[in-house]
DNA sequence: TCGTCAAATCCTGTATACAAGAAGTTTGAC
DNA sequence: GTCAAACTTCTTGTATACAGGATTTGACGA
């Protein structure tokens, strides 16, 4: 697996990324309908716990139950979704363990990203990073963690791409999107943001100078501090 | 992430393993109809690029389209169907890019397994990894490479329940199953199965001492191999 | 002979109907 | 008054019907 891949040129945007064919879990299929069951999961409008009625989801997104039955499937898939045979779905309860244990994997899949990264990263595309880590600085005061939530969601995207394995790019992507709540609530805790920002430069840095080990391992504390540091989490719920 | 799970006491057998409640794909829905199919998927019944004409499958397997479209979409979720919006399925076209990126995926994530195994497990655990390792001797000198495959599949299994990872091990399970044809194949490269066998020897000692860096390298080289001989692999295709 | 266009056919996606199981409620007995 | 059992109601799982888009087939023209 040193091999550079011939073509890393990408048109994807960020918010409808070129999905590799093979993309667990991307299946095109009444799609709309899926994000917004899954948006309304993923923003707590339906808490964990909630009963998921698939009637009640019917009428509400104006469909019958079938195309209802079939999204309830993928968010399953997912993981967002519980469905208990014949006694209906609920909006999947990750418990504190789960959770750590999903960032766990996180930081590890996070941290290949950043040793592949800086194995096979094109200069444009090293150029490209750093853009999206300087476009965060004017939000990384804290002052508006959404912004910097969502431009830190860019900058993690940039690097998962530049790790040339499309496979792991859809994997990590998948789990970022899963975990995307429990992120969002952890840029509240004090300081965040603006150690986020900082550790961003070096991981930039790393990934520059062809720095594997290093890359792997900033990359790797980066994402288990939000892991570790998890009472702060579980007591801003 | 340095604490040991409080009860690693799993009943689960390897065959029905005790799933999270959130194990992504793990919709227990029909599930019997999802298995049948994708067993024979997996055993290249039908064939990748194959065309799955729901009313087709629905009359082979006796029941309606509807229960058919919900255990493709699920297998589409796996990633072992290609679900393209009013053209039907597909099973899933796996290029030799898409597999070497996989088993790289895979050669972390059970780098990643054999790392919190030799931290956290047990000492029962390593015992019973270590009965799985010596069932595999009889079968070790390639003569019959498909009883080694499975104890060979065993022994894994039982190292990614030594992660003490649920989510680990069941993102570690999926992924194995979904490469197992290929895997199937590279123990028929000469010599694989009993260097195999010595591999894993090394891999329950680097456990047993705790010796993390070690049982991760030793692991993803394991892994690795298959990935990376497979000029090897396709030409025996 | 090959390519193009059109009609017919086939298949998917969605709605709806129905049966069987789960949950909730009411009634009866102790 | 409380517990249990049976009944009612609700919800899921599956079958089926139907509409609209995709594919195939056939004919016609270059």
């Amino acid at each position: 697996m040193t091999t550079i891949k011939p073509t890393p040129v990408s048109t994807a945007t960020l918010d409808q990324p070129a999905r590799a064919p093979l993309a667990p879990g991307s299946v095109r299929l009444s799609q709309p309908l899926v994000e917004r069951i899954e948006e309304e999961i993923v923003t707590r409008q339906l808490a964990p716990g909630a009963r998921l009625d698939e009637t009640e989801l019917a009428q509400r997104f104006a469909v019958s139950r079938t195309p209802i039955r079939e999204a309830l499937i993928q968010l399953a898939s997912a993981g967002l979704v519980e469905l208990r045979p014949r006694r209906g779905a609920i909006v999947a309860q990750v418990t504190p363990q789960q959770l750590m244990e999903m960032f766990d994997v996180m930081a590890e899949l996070e941290a290949h990203c950043g040793r592949l990264a800086a194995r096979r990263s094109t200069a444009e595309e090293q150029r490209e990073l750093l853009a999206a880590h300087e476009a965060c600085a004017d939000s990384s005061n804290g002052l508006d963690p959404d912004r910097y939530f969502y431009l830190n969601e860019r900058f993690h995207q940039i690097l998962y791409r530049m790790s040339h394995n499309a496979f792991l790019e859809d994997q990590v992507r998948h789990l970022q999107r899963r975990l995307r709540p429990y992120r969002r609530l952890q840029l509240r805790v004090r300081q965040r943001v603006s150690h986020s920002f900082l550790e961003h430069r070096s991981i930039v840095d790393a990934i520059a100078t062809g720095n594997e080990a290093l890359a792997a391992d900033l990359l790797r504390s980066h994402i288990q501090i939000q892991g570790e540091r998890f009472g702060d989490l579980m007591a801003s719920l």
